[in-house]
DNA sequence: TCACTTTGTTAACCCAGGTTAATGAAGGAG
DNA sequence: CTCCTTCATTAACCTGGGTTAACAAAGTGA
């Protein structure tokens, strides 16, 4: 069995509309999204109630909270929908259950946690060895898609600044190419 | 066939003195490496020559670039010792091939990369949510023992800050609870 | 149509942290 | 012991980004 079965064959299609919650920070939830369609945000409220985003989800991708599926805490970040989405939710238990008596479905998971684990290990690198104006230029190279879909704020809580300071880097970056 | 087995039975044991690299950013290295004992760093060199910490290693953990493992590309930071290490290394094609046979390995590579995954989303986490100075105390109550034996560079590069800063949060800190 | 909200830009002011450099303490190596 | 290197602290100066606020543009709804 494969993955990909495993979630349209025991997975819940559900339909969320712009700007809709699939689940709160504190919330538990158990389950892994496989994203059919949409566009999604994961993003974090900070003390001082501060949105910072995590990552922004597109089809095609499968996204949870490994911390409350796996480690059984609370979700610790929220994710909701920045465009009309669909997506199928699978209970993360079932997928391990069933990967720990089948091998395919294990490998596919590890390749799954793996390619998480490079992309994580990448924005590591990012924040600690990239100022925000080459985390910027970074994003517009690998994302160009996410700019005609997310607001400047998300853009900017992505990269971990404010919305004021993206502008100023935006400015910036303009007149510096216009003066070449 | 259990994991720490596999690193017994096939593994090559290592030694490695104060200071001297497993490998460096930019080689082809595609082994995992487990640490029996010794504490390491793995950090990046940015483009202007400067380093950051992207992590500290403790014994019993496993380490390697997952980059060049798994994704055969170069590694993208350098691993060196801090303090006279033993490391057990083996290939991670080899731990790979058993896992697509053994299920009891590939459950237990498995809840190592969650167990990675989760460890990432913290670091993310902290990076975007909480500024130097509330890095630093976490820090300090997460791996105390790392304070004594890392030096104040090292540890201001993992917070990704200078030792500079580091040494004003921590003077920020005691003139502020001896006030209190 | 007009009012209201959301979004993006810009300016003014402030502060944390970067940079550079001086100083001192600690620890080898000879 | 002396020299030299490594490590930590501190000061002076500068800059990028946070904060607040004003303003304009673009939706959105009644």
């Amino acid at each position: 069995m494969k993955l990909s079965e495993l979630f349209r064959e025991k997975g819940v299609q559900e339909h969320y509309k712009k700007g809709q919650h699939i689940f709160r920070q504190g919330d538990e939830n158990v389950n892994l999204y496989f994203v059919q369609s949409g566009f999604l945000k994961a993003y974090y409220l900070s003390n001082d109630g501060k949105e910072q985003v995590k990552s922004f989800i597109t089809p095609n991708s499968v996204m949870g909270s490994l911390v409350s599926c796996y480690a059984k805490g609370k979700c610790s970040f929220s994710l909701a929908s920045i465009e009309a989405a669909t997506l199928i939710k699978l209970p993360f238990s079932y997928l391990l259950k069933h990967s720990q008596e089948n091998l395919l479905l294990a490998n596919q998971l590890q390749s799954l946690l793996l390619d998480l684990a490079m992309k994580k290990e990448k924005r590591e690198y990012e924040f600690l060895c990239l100022p925000a104006e080459q985390r910027y230029l970074q994003l517009q190279n690998d994302t160009p898609e996410l700019f005609t879909k997310a607001t400047q704020n998300d853009i900017a809580h992505y990269l971990g600044i404010t919305h004021v300071a993206l502008s100023r880097i935006k400015k910036r970056l303009s007149s510096n190419s216009s003066a070449l």
